[in-house]
DNA sequence: TATTAATATGACCAGGCAGTCACATGACTG
DNA sequence: CAGTCATGTGACTGCCTGGTCATATTAATA
């Protein structure tokens, strides 16, 4: 964690290095990041970022803290589906909202990426943990779901939650790609997201989740 | 390409530089690569390396080369599917065989997921193309099996094209998590790879494929 | 104002890197 | 044997890195 002297620091001064940091680990993989780069970008001397951070260790796991933060945050002003929804009602909502903080945040999201798919020294600590959490997590949801009648009995709960889970976390790049949008640029591009827009895409995504491909 | 210097050196010798800087290529990424390791554990000179190699890059372009021969060696000895295969078949087919080759030769799809996925200072000449590529001859190819009635016609070949490609990437990986191996240390552990304890696998995948998941 | 505590600074350190080059070695030729 | 050419070598360069620390500056307190 950061020591309170950055605290301390004045808001605009704080968030500066804050963004200037995110704009970093999410252009460069972990390796990549200098922090010379940081401290000349933010006009800070080297002296003073350690005194803020112990370490680049430190700086990177704060920053994805803060991007956990902003998603709860997001997502909370989200009004959840209507009522009881099925199992496929709520992973649309769910899934909706991943990708609406990726248009709100691409920097973010491509951080988060990067530390679930990239290189970590520090991997271990938390991070491949994530990935097999979600995966149990998603793997408890269907076997409910298919108690519930929502989901076919006859589906593998832990083949199914890998199918989810891959996709959800690809769909972002692969929508984005579709209708040709670099997610980093969406920031300064001030493009104009539009929700309506990706509705087909999910139509067609969740007709072949619930229907399959085969001939009928 | 590797110099001819490199091509005269003595079978044993070249085969050892190329298996060494294979797995330094599996376990970093790109700019985790160091020359100085490799030539250190090959016990050749620095000098010797930059004979053989332009540079870093020219090594890296060229064990993806030799990945790629390997790739289409070892399909090359596997059994097609009988006759006119339906979609689902020769679709099983193709990715039952990417994961034996993930099986067989686990640090070069390590090493070939890393260039696909991983940061790379010369990314733009191919890579990010190879992806394109693979979803455009998917999308093509279900085409087709719609045409041929193989799939559901209602289903939108981009989005499917996604769905398989996603799958596929991540299907070895899932495998072996779920079988509790890592593919990494297969060689060394000499793990009896028995392709019948995959077919359940398959067998729940494709249904999913094909009927979805959705209550009948 | 004098004293103390908090914060800012950038030259500096040790280490690692990719890549170079002047030279050494060895093998083959006339 | 001398001469030539391919190959091997590792000290070296220049650069960048994460991180340190003695010192300077500023703010707070008495």
């Amino acid at each position: 964690m950061p020591t309170q002297t950055f605290f301390n620091l004045p808001e605009h001064k704080r968030q500066a290095i804050i963004d200037i940091a995110i704009e970093e680990f999410a252009e460069h993989d972990y390796k990549g990041v200098s922090i010379s780069r940081i401290v000349e970008r933010a006009g800070i001397a080297k002296g003073s970022f350690y005194q803020y951070f112990q370490d680049k260790k430190d700086l990177h796991l704060y920053l994805l803290q803060v991007a956990g933060e902003k998603k709860l945050e997001l997502i909370s002003t989200l009004q959840r589906p209507p009522g009881q929804g099925s199992f496929f009602d709520t992973y649309r909502w769910m899934m909706s909202a991943g990708i609406q903080f990726e248009a709100a945040h691409p920097e973010l999201s491509r951080m988060a990426y990067r530390a679930l798919y990239g290189d970590l020294p520090h991997r271990d600590e938390t991070y491949a943990r994530m990935k097999q959490q979600a995966h149990e997590y998603m793997q408890a949801t269907i076997r409910q779901a298919i108690e519930r009648g929502d989901l076919d009995p006859k589906i593998d709960p832990d083949m199914a939650a890998f199918v989810f889970t891959v996709i959800s976390t690809e769909m972002g790049n692969h929508l984005f790609r579709r209708l040709g949008i670099n997610p980093l640029e969406l920031p300064e591009k001030r493009f104009k997201w539009n929700l309506e827009e990706i509705q087909p895409a999910f139509d067609q995504l969740f007709y072949i989740l619930e229907k399959g491909m085969g001939p009928k």
